[in-house]
DNA sequence: TTGAAAGCGCTAACAT
DNA sequence: ATGTTAGCGCTTTCAA
């Protein structure tokens, strides 16, 4: 970790230099290519050991061509959803040994540009973009000189590839759990519709609910807003237009939370009397509810892993063509949802 | 944004080549130097211009000895703390044209080391360490060949330069306010005593107090978790302890919650009957809680900023020495403080 | 005012 | 088995 003993980041002239040998031979051994006696491969190497010297990748990279360098551009500033997309990503591309250029772009166009830019002209393989996915966004460019996948978010570019969660299963996924749970009367309360994974969500509610001969409580989704304050009004609305509500589904742990606080203060126990799932597997917030909040996690870190193979796929050449992938969710239960009460109705 | 016209990256020798000049001229012109005809440069910039040329930053890098990239080891897997001060440090390294290498240690030393090596090996100009600060750790390395800084953590060795929130202000803030508000009866319910930001915090409500002639109500600072769960335990110990509060000075936002939880389903009226601070101002915490909580922001962004900027001024040249730097806390006013309601007592 | 040439650190093809 | 050379894309002398 120290300092090279040359009192300088030593070159692989150095090296060979130390190891009395020549560069291309010092470059051999350090490879392990070519026929080196192994002693000579043995002396470079201790030479090296000895100076501490890491070959410098930019050398490396003009020459090959490669930089195992990606861009990741996320317009989420790095929020609650693009992190751990970021780190699935990061995972996946570590082992790749792949470095990996942050890029916020604070959603302002201008500023995504420029980091484009940035990253083309250091020669990244390739380049991930990550959002908050609302609606699909436009294309980052098309034409580029290296691939580009989206995670958590979607290019209206079909040509484009893009992983996201699998909004619509999520949302079948927490209603058989409460059709499981022997719940009937279920009420849906969700952020703005304006938003895709709102719509998906309810829509996967409304299907499974449909084929059990149900439908969504209280005369539908309750669109409103992705906060506690929402789901605190929203569940009184739930409540006046079907008071024997037996359960909810909330588009957001958040929401979810609200409707908790509110259930409760209205006599109604959790799960006992009203079962109750969330969405996001927010850990704070599910964990800290009471009770702690059964909910749908999205897998993000799975959804950003897969973005990374596919582009690790297209740097090698191996282009996916475009599309969506889907990546499916998955249940955790908590204690705010459990069978119905023998004593309740 | 389309692909050049070559059908590849251009190099600047197919500038020089599109517009007939050699490519020592071609590079004088694009980069401004050098004697030559305004013509002639405009003829290169228009070549440039019409390939899509940008210069290829390794080999820049690779001749300079500058590669205008550094850095950012964390190890709070890009946590709820380290975000802040990334968004921060990009900030101000953005605005030197400064890219950024992320990397995740997931807390394992020997992953920090890896990272440490690659970042290295891609001849980064500085690093910075940044962390969720509990104990100060152990320095990433001595004589390395570019300066580090670290942010939000801290390391032991007392040559190494820290950036870190200013704990031991923050809870003098809080405590002040609450003072100003007419309270005197004030408990603190906060996390684990083995963290450092912990005990200062309490410290510094601690000496506020004194100098009012008041002490912590309850006999000293309830240390637990960090934790909604813990708040809602601690309070129920403090009221024991002294039923009399008239506020409550929490050491995270998430124990403020709990904290409000319980204090609501008491009886007690927030913040008539008792005022209450948060800290962190995580703001879906802050902003969902009821009342919306008057809490502490460590000014994390400009933790990442500051150190930035030191590490800026180091690459060039200004070391600037070891020592620690705390940012000062900035208190967030929302509705869970108040002055002492006429109805109280 | 422009061009030619050297060299940053490295690898790979070719000589020896 | 080892050394020499060319060249990745660029900047910077130094010649012309």
């Amino acid at each position: 970790m120290s300092l090279s003993p040359l009192g300088r980041v030593p070159t692989i002239r150095d090296v060979a230099a130390a190891a009395g040998v020549s560069i291309g031979t010092a470059s051999k051994a350090l490879n392990g290519r070519g026929k080196l006696r192994p002693e000579t491969r043995e002396r470079v190497l201790a030479a090296a050991r000895q100076l501490g010297f890491r070959p410098n990748t930019l050398a490396q990279g003009l020459l090959s061509g490669r930089t195992y360098t990606v861009g990741l551009i996320t317009s989420d500033s790095f929020g609650r959803f693009s992190i751990p997309v970021m780190l699935g990503a990061e995972d996946a591309l570590g082992a790749g040994q792949i470095s990996v250029f942050m890029c916020d772009t604070r959603d302002d166009p201008i500023r995504e540009r420029h980091h484009l830019q940035t990253l083309l002209a250091r020669r990244v393989d390739g380049i991930l973009v990550t959002g908050r996915r609302t609606e699909p966004r436009p294309s980052i460019g098309t034409e580029l000189p290296v691939p580009v996948v989206y995670a958590m978010t979607q290019s209206t570019d079909p040509s484009d590839f893009s992983v996201i969660p699998d909004d619509f299963g999520g949302g079948q996924l927490a209603t058989r759990h409460l059709l499981a749970m022997g719940r009937r009367r279920i009420g849906h309360i969700t952020g703005p519709e304006r938003f895709q994974a709102a719509r998906l969500r309810a829509d996967g509610m409304r299907q499974v609910l449909a084929e059990a001969g149900y439908e969504i409580a209280g005369g539908g989704p309750l669109f409103g807003e992705w906060s506690e304050e929402w789901g605190r009004q929203g569940v009184d609305i739930l409540l006046r237009a079907e008071p024997r509500i037996d359960a909810v589904f909330c588009g957001s742990d958040q929401i979810a939370r609200g409707v908790a606080e509110i259930l409760r203060e209205r006599g109604r126990r959790i799960p006992d009397d009203v079962a109750l799932v969330g969405f996001d597997n927010w850990e704070a917030m599910a964990v800290g509810c009471r009770p702690p909040l059964t909910t749908v996690d999205m897998n993000l870190g799975e959804v950003g892993r897969v973005a990374a193979e596919h582009l690790l796929a297209a740097i090698a050449g191996n282009a996916s063509g475009g599309g969506v992938k889907a990546i499916p969710c998955q249940l955790v239960v908590r204690e705010s949802t459990g069978p119905v009460s023998p004593r309740a109705n």
